[in-house]
RNA sequence: GGCCGCUUAGCUCAGUUGGCAGAGCACAUCGCUCACAUCGAUGGGGUCGCUGGUUCGAGUCCAGCAGCGGCCACCA
């Protein structure tokens, strides 16, 4: 034998080999002609493209390692299996890397100039960047690398001209003026799905708006009303009140404000209520609800805005909500959407207090003007303190909302920007999930995408960056048009002015990644690519770029391709920590998967991600114990390893003989093998096409460790050496190597680098060609010949009788080394044909001399005979099939002994009833102590109880004479 | 405020049409027998969140409640 195997896995020995080997292969590269010429069934997979600048976190490990699962599964079933690679410019986190590392060198982006801090962008991508594409190879993806694209490359650059000229020659581009989410960090817009919400526990504060003079009768007026409304649901409200209680309960233990009241000067003031004074330099109206009779009288009045000197009037709309505060609101157009709204239905006007950077700007009071907008709310608090304007505070738990990628608060700020109509392109990508052309796994999924869908907003895709494609738009400096375009144009269209500017803004960076999956085919082109691999059928990513991203994959899909790009949206777990944290870069909790491949291999970190993240539920890994995380995944490729290894070392060198040539030597165990085999593959195929990944683990490492390590190998053992019978041995050595053939393939999608290790190194029929190079070229699929129902259930009663014996011989004290007589009773024929068959093995892995068993006819044999059984002291048990076992145990174990061991035990055991008695007696005990407690203790005596049940009648075997 | 999900062993979770409660890890006892101690054998451990209903039978279906989490919307 000249096999000679480590015996531990060495994943750093075998993993970078194997992979230059894939590589070298060609086998992840797919050209269209094998799906339009040869008329292979195409299956493709784009990956979402990371950041180019970012790092492998174990998110990327998680999805791209189900990526790969599905890929290497479909290629294995002879699919032409694409997965298309690649990364993205990611505007603005790019930009701030860039721009942090120009700061270390005392620079700005604005030192350097627009066009040369794009070159060293540039520079710093072709450098540095996509580095995470190799990482992916560490962890065994199977990319079709040669085809990795990058969203600003010329190819995709002109899909996103094509599209953004196109969509806007079907007005479903416009530009305008509106209040969008602006990031006074970054400088830029951002779309709705870039803000995102933080709940905070902030304070609601009440200012009081002086009135004019002519309002003084009306205010009076309004503030009976106001008096009476809230007599009248006091007055409703009071008979049903509870005593003592009902008084506090409207303030929430803050200042209930005062809708209206007068000054110590006799003037009249309003109050209205915001968690953000310092917006109030730019109110340009009051509102109220127009159905509100409360304030009738003070519409068309106005207010005497407070630090500004400016008047303000008082206005109706519906969006007011009569209930909340007073009822009245500050209307402030250029910095609030809602208000916004409210000024362009009322006409009044809007008035931008800040500069980008969120400062108070040129048109606030001079006082506040370059105060930072946090610094201003304080200062106007104070002001209106000063002035007896301030209404007080109330606690007030609110959302704002943040830049995605520096967490600064958004400012929603009026500005002109591109805005996609949305609305027309989401109708058929709404369609296609209701009528479940696009679904969703887990389909809880389905709601959340449709809810959005329904409720689509135009989305603002021009970005003050620098990073990106710039926008295809033209302002001629002479004539004032507007030129868009695909090429860019050398002379006004209208007037034929040379003098153009471009548009200095560039397009939101899922701009370009929406269009991914026909982009990276060479659309707009009519190419073979694209013919061959669109539409794709699945995508897999995290649900947090559900809107980013595949909704509008799914819009840009039907728009330019007149199809969805996919069929299945695969939203994959969240990786968490131990205490439920998502794991990021912030939080410092994150695990690098390259240390976990570097540790533990990639098989390792691959089996654990699959088989901890079920459908729908997230994992959770320990960042401070890689060991405890990844010791799962770690020992179960090494066990493959050391089965592997056995197998090797046993069958050897020589040929094995084809599984037709040994089929009629095939024993019960073999039998049982193969059609657990087959059935295992019809198994895992049907919960691969489910998506069930983590069940796929589940199962194939069950089969593989719980029967072919655990039982098929024990089993055969001894058939394997030199001096077995040569029909049996040959029968055992076919039927190990296929059925380990077979579960190395079954699992080789998701422990890819062991399992093509070993799968290299097993013996091939004699006679037979080895007519595949790699593990991957089939999958294993059900075959009827192999199945055998009756095998599998006459071996499964020699495992229970087998675990039936250890477990008695263990429970009854018989030494490791003695020997044991077993009798069976009532036993089918069908299993005493495999306790016939199986005998050796029976007796080998449970200790067993003398194995007796009835004839089947009721005939009683010696042991066991009622007699027999009556007189001899001994532990009995039933199998499922109801046949009964006797393991008569005098002489193999020193009964007096056991009897001593079992009154020992009972004798512990009774005392600790006693007590457990005792407390349960004491009234005292039962009537004080907290229910949990006495509960236990009931709990407690029972478990007492019933130990002492099972003891006392094992006692009594001991006792027979 | 709306929608959704979760609650099963000490921990992480399975439990797919209702039919004897499972796995891995952890724990305990024994064992380094020539594939593997990253292993093997055996064992202990559960009022399936609470309440009620449907049913011969409910972890599973229905209603309500509680706790935790997520998404969306933002009544300033």
């Amino acid at each position: 034998m000249s096999i000679e195997l480590d015996p531990r896995l060495n994943p750093k020995a075998i993993e970078p080999r194997l992979y230059s080997r894939w590589m070298e292969s060609g086998e992840f590269t797919v050209h269209p002609s094998t799906v339009l010429e040869e008329g292979r069934d195409p299956f493709v997979i784009v990956i979402p493209p990371p950041n180019v600048t970012a790092v492998l976190h174990m998110g990327h490990g998680l999805n791209n390692t189900i990526q790969d699962v599905l890929i290497r599964w479909r290629r294995m079933q002879g699919r032409a299996s694409l997965w298309a690679p690649g990364t993205d410019h990611a505007g603005i986190a790019t930009q701030n890397v860039v721009e942090r590392l120009i700061a270390d060198e005392g620079k700005t982006r604005e030192d350097l100039g627009r066009e040369a801090f794009v070159a060293r962008t540039w520079e710093f991508v072709r450098e540095t960047g996509g580095a995470i594409l190799d990482q992916l190879k560490a962890i065994g993806c199977t990319c079709d690398w040669d085809r990795t694209r990058f969203t600003l490359d010329p190819g995709l650059s002109r899909a996103v001209r094509e599209v953004f000229v196109h969509l806007y020659e079907k007005d479903l581009i416009y530009r305008g003026e509106y209040i969008i989410n602006w990031c006074p960090r970054c400088l830029t817009a951002l779309s709705n799905e870039e803000a995102e919400g933080e709940e905070v526990d902030g304070r609601l504060f009440h200012l009081r708006y002086p009135l004019a003079p002519e309002l003084a009768e009306a205010a009076a007026a309004a503030l009976e009303a106001v008096a009476a409304v809230k007599a009248e649901a006091g007055g409703v409200g009071a008979p049903e009140e509870d005593e003592g209680e009902g008084g506090d309960r409207t303030a929430g233990g803050g200042i209930e404000p005062e809708a209206l009241g007068q000054l110590p000067d006799g003037r009249w003031y309003l109050t209205v209520s915001t968690t953000r004074p310092e917006t109030m330099l730019g109110d340009t109206a009051v509102a109220v609800n127009p159905a509100d009779e409360r304030y009738k009288g003070l519409v068309g009045g106005e207010v005497d805005l407070p630090l500004t000197g400016r008047r303000i009037p008082i206005i109706a709309d519906g969006y007011v909500d009569r209930g909340f505060g007073t009822g009245m609101v500050k209307v402030t157009p250029a910095h609030d959407p809602n208000d916004f709204d409210m000024a362009q239905r009322s006409g009044v006007p809007l008035l931008d207090v800040m500069t980008p950077e969120a400062k108070m700007g040129e048109n606030a009071p001079e006082a506040f003007q370059g105060m930072d907008r946090f610094d201003a709310r304080k200062a106007v608090v104070q002001a209106l303190q000063d002035q007896g304007l301030y209404g007080g505070e109330d606690p007030h738990t609110h959302s704002i909302p943040r830049c995605y990628r520096c967490t600064t608060v958004v400012e929603p700020r009026l500005s002109e920007q591109w805005f996609v109509k949305m609305k027309p392109l989401a109708e058929p990508a709404l369609k296609a999930s209701q009528d479940g052309t696009v679904t969703f796994v887990p389909g809880r999924w389905q709601k959340v995408y449709e809810h959005w869908m329904e409720n689509i907003r135009d989305w603002c895709i021009s970005r003050q960056l620098w990073w990106g494609h710039r926008i295809p738009v033209w302002y001629c400096q002479d004539c004032g048009e507007t030129i868009v375009a695909r090429d860019d144009p050398a002379a006004c269209t209208a007037c034929g002015s040379a003098a153009l500017e471009q548009d200095p803004d560039v397009l939101d960076t899922w701009f370009s990644s929406w269009l991914w999956p026909f982009s990276i085919f060479g659309w707009p082109d009519k190419t073979d690519d694209l013919k061959a691999f669109y539409p794709g059928h699945v995508l897999s990513t995290a649900p947090e770029i559900l809107f980013f991203w595949v909704a509008r994959m799914i819009m840009a899909g039907y728009e330019f391709m007149g199809e969805a790009p996919f069929s299945t949206v695969y939203l994959h777990a969240t990786v968490r920590d131990t205490e439920g944290r998502k794991m990021s870069k912030s939080l410092g909790n994150g695990i690098d998967p390259l240390e976990v491949v570097d540790q533990f291999g990639a098989d390792a970190l691959r089996f654990t991600v699959i088989s901890g993240a079920a459908v729908g539920t997230d994992i959770q890994l320990n960042p401070d114990d890689l060991e405890a995380s990844f010791a799962p995944g770690r020992n179960f490729a090494n066990k493959v390893w050391n089965a592997g290894r056995f197998t090797l070392m046993t069958v050897g060198d020589d040929p094995i003989k084809p599984l037709s040539a040994v089929k009629d030597d095939l024993e019960l165990s073999d039998r049982w093998i193969l059609s657990r085999l087959s059935a295992t593959a019809e198994s895992l195929t049907q919960e691969l096409e489910k998506f069930r990944l983590h069940d796929v683990a589940e199962k194939a490492y069950h089969f593989f460790w719980g029967e072919l390590a655990d039982w098929y190998l024990e089993l055969v053992k001894p058939r394997l050496r030199e001096d077995a019978e040569e029909g049996s041995k040959q029968a055992a050595r076919t039927t190990l190597v296929t059925a380990f053939d077979g579960i190395l393939r079954l699992l080789h999608p998701i422990i890819p680098f062991v399992t093509e290790e070993l799968w290299q190194k097993l013996p091939w029929p004699e006679g037979a060609q080895r007519p595949e190079s790699l593990i991957s070229a089939s999958w294993p699929t059900k075959d009827t010949a192999l199945d055998d129902p009756e095998a599998e259930r006459q071996l499964e009663a020699v495992q229970e009788l087998i675990t039936q014996v250890r477990s008695l011989r263990k429970e009854y004290g018989v030494p490791e080394g003695a020997e044991v007589e077993v009798a069976l009773t009532g036993s089918p024929p069908s299993f005493q044909e495999a306790l016939i068959s199986e005998d050796s093995s029976i007796r080998r892995l449970a200790r067993v001399g003398t194995l007796t068993m009835d004839s089947g006819a009721g005939e009683p044999v010696e042991a066991t005979g009622p007699g027999g059984r009556a007189s001899r002291a001994g532990a009995h048990g039933v199998l499922k099939n109801g046949t009964e076992l006797f393991l008569p145990l005098e002489g193999v174990v020193d009964l007096e002994k056991e009897r001593e061991r079992l009154s020992v035990e009972i004798q512990r055991l009774s005392e600790q009833l006693k007590g457990v008695r005792g407390k349960l007696e004491n009234e005292a005990f039962v009537s004080k102590a907290p229910e949990e407690v006495v509960a236990r203790e009931r709990q407690k005596q029972a478990s007492f109880q019933e130990q002492m049940g099972k003891l006392q009648e094992k006692l009594k075997v001991f006792q027979r004479p």
